[in-house]
DNA sequence: GTCTATAGAAGGATAGAC
DNA sequence: GTCTATCCTTCTATAGAC
């Protein structure tokens, strides 16, 4: 047999790529920098990664699923305490703000990266579009379960876009003010 | 004598400017889809834009310009109503919804272009960000001005991020509850 | 020898600027 | 129209591990 495959290379090339796409935007990172950064050879890159659509898709899943971690970690937690009905919502919306608040959050990466391919129909358009659709209609069904009105799941969402989006606003005022919307309710 | 120069040159070239960069974003927009656009030839728009830079700074001027107008024109409007102390600011988030429901809206032209330029410092950054902190403070100085408290300033201007950020929400979701905020304050 | 790795040149397209 | 630069992608050249 010949030279033994480097197992570890998809992974950090991903990762480069991951924090490169999120911090300067996708059209900004050029494949040549992607290179750079991840220490690796163009044919390696284009073997794990046959374009770089499938790069940025790949980015995006990535994103996805650690995003789905920490805000399952979050309801599970809310669910946990279970100190009232509408806990898990705040929570919700309490984990966004969190994770805009860090130091390296440049907002959303699915909104922002349909900001930037407003007419893109490729994977990772697919891959953002889906993200949006099905989180939103997690909150839904949350809303649903929780017994609590539609529109709390609209005034839910809403916030969160907001976080997302923000401009300058602390995203305590989001938080509280989700917590006064479940508490009301 | 040479030929006379075109007095609307400038105003076309701006013109088709704005609405590419408006639709498709400013990266994805380059000089000679612009001058396509325009009909008109490379030695007049580096005549009226010496740089692509110019360029787009006068495009968000250019919307800016719009924008404060039609604001202009809502809040006079509610002003002139004056069935309650809130309702300017009901109206400011109303013609947020409105603008935002026209069919060729596409979000913020401000937050689109720093999205686009995260890290970017220059003239066009500067526009974007002047806009937003001045229309910021004006939410403030009206809220201050109706005796309202400073925290629905805060939400006021919530609401308008998710406006121009939200991913399929209603935008009447935001008037509504802009009008609940300010009745019940 | 064969496979995988990196490095670099080159193609083809497109961008901004003159 | 042209010049230069950059981007994505492919191809070639070469070194190292089995």
């Amino acid at each position: 047999m010949a030279r033994t495959e480097d197992p570890a290379g998809r992974e950090r090339i991903l990762t480069a790529a991951t924090a490169l796409f999120y911090a300067n935007g996708v059209r900004a990172v050029g494949m040549a920098e992607v290179i750079a950064a991840a220490g690796c050879g163009k044919h390696m890159l284009y073997r794990h990664f046959p374009s770089k659509a499938a790069l940025v898709a790949a980015y995006l899943r990535r994103v996805r699923a650690e995003r789905e971690k920490s805000t399952g970690r979050a309801l599970a937690a809310a669910a946990g305490e279970a100190t009232g009905a509408g806990e898990q919502l705040v929570a919700l919306v309490a984990e966004v703000a969190a994770w805009v608040q860090r130091g390296d959050c440049r907002g959303c990466a699915f909104r922002t990266y349909l900001t930037e391919f407003p007419a893109g129909d490729d994977e990772p358009a697919m891959v953002a579009r889906d993200y949006l659709r099905d989180t939103r209609q997690q909150v839904d069904e949350l809303v649903a379960a929780l017994g609590e009105p539609k529109i709390t799941g609209d005034r839910i969402w809403l916030l969160i876009d907001a976080l997302y989006g923000g401009t300058g606003t602390p995203p305590q005022i989001a938080v509280d003010w989700a917590r006064e919307l479940t508490e009301v309710g």
